[in-house]
DNA sequence: ATGCTAATCGAAAATCTTTTTCAATTACAC
DNA sequence: GTGTAATTGAAAAAGATTTTCGATTAGCAT
């Protein structure tokens, strides 16, 4: 519950009898304590001062062991799916600053009602989903307003 | 309405003052006539027998067009996002199968009460969002239970 | 029809991103 | 401590996407 995110996912690796070694701490040191979402290149640079030594490959290896695990979840934009951030809960969704980037986890998506009436409809057995939503953050509305006419990121 | 969907395409295209070129009419056409959706790649090949001389970049340059004018949509799956799909509506999620990959698409997705309380909640002014259903069509389902047991990909 | 011009094209090269291979290292149970 | 399977980093391979640039072409105006 209070428990730190980052001490959660050292348990889960125990769990699963995997070693917690000195490169996937840095990692994980990392993605826990991140404000929002990172793509596989920011945690490695970030982690590295951490633990020089890392290397990229092996970011990508415990992004796929905690994705797997569901202590992290890839983070869909409109335009591309780089971006990975710590899952507080079993179920989580982001609602990411289309200006600044900065995002915000939430749980409660209330799709049962839809899921329930799709699978009624098609068939399929519905196990998961994605949902993520976009827009402007607070922050960004006022600085927008303050400076006037904004431009578009690209 | 019942209009084909590749016609609404190329009038886009003339509305948006752009050209119809031959390459894009083979890509509009396989797009447009698709089961589902496409990664980049896929389009480029199937597109080809129609325009032999296509380039792949110019599939590239051609879903960006379509996808700013809202007439392609990205598809966005649990573990990566390169495919597209034609956007029959100008807003459309899709459910797709986890074994084979089929997509379908549908439109109902009823997020206003949601958003609304987020709104509320967070002060983001939320302008778009992603969903996707991911789960075994009932063509997978059955074939799985005539196999017996079933792998997973990967 | 013909010409003009900006939009578009394809090929090649440059950039990323992600995965594979493999020999060396290391966590951890005993 | 010791053994062993898991893990690591470097390098290379594979894939995806973008940039550059000279050649081509659609569509409008003669």
């Amino acid at each position: 519950m209070t428990m730190p995110v980052s001490t959660e996912m050292r348990d889960g690796l125990r769990e699963h009898r995997r070693k917690l070694t000195r490169p996937r701490q840095a990692i994980l040191d990392i993605i826990a304590s991140a404000a929002h979402h990172l793509t596989p290149a920011e945690i490695h640079k970030l982690a590295r001062k951490k633990y020089p030594h890392l290397g990229l490959v092996t970011v990508y290896r415990t992004l796929d062991l905690l994705t797997e695990f569901g202590y992290v979840q890839r983070v869909h934009f409109a335009d591309g799916c780089h971006s990975y951030a710590a899952s507080a809960q079993e179920h989580a969704h982001h609602l990411v600053c289309s200006s600044c980037g900065k995002a915000q986890a939430f749980a409660d998506c209330d799709l049962e009602p839809l899921i329930a009436s799709l699978q009624r409809k098609t068939g399929y057995e519905i196990n998961l989903h994605v949902l993520e939503l976009m827009g402007k953050c607070p922050d960004c509305s006022t600085r927008a307003v303050a400076l006037g006419k904004n431009g578009k990121r690209k």
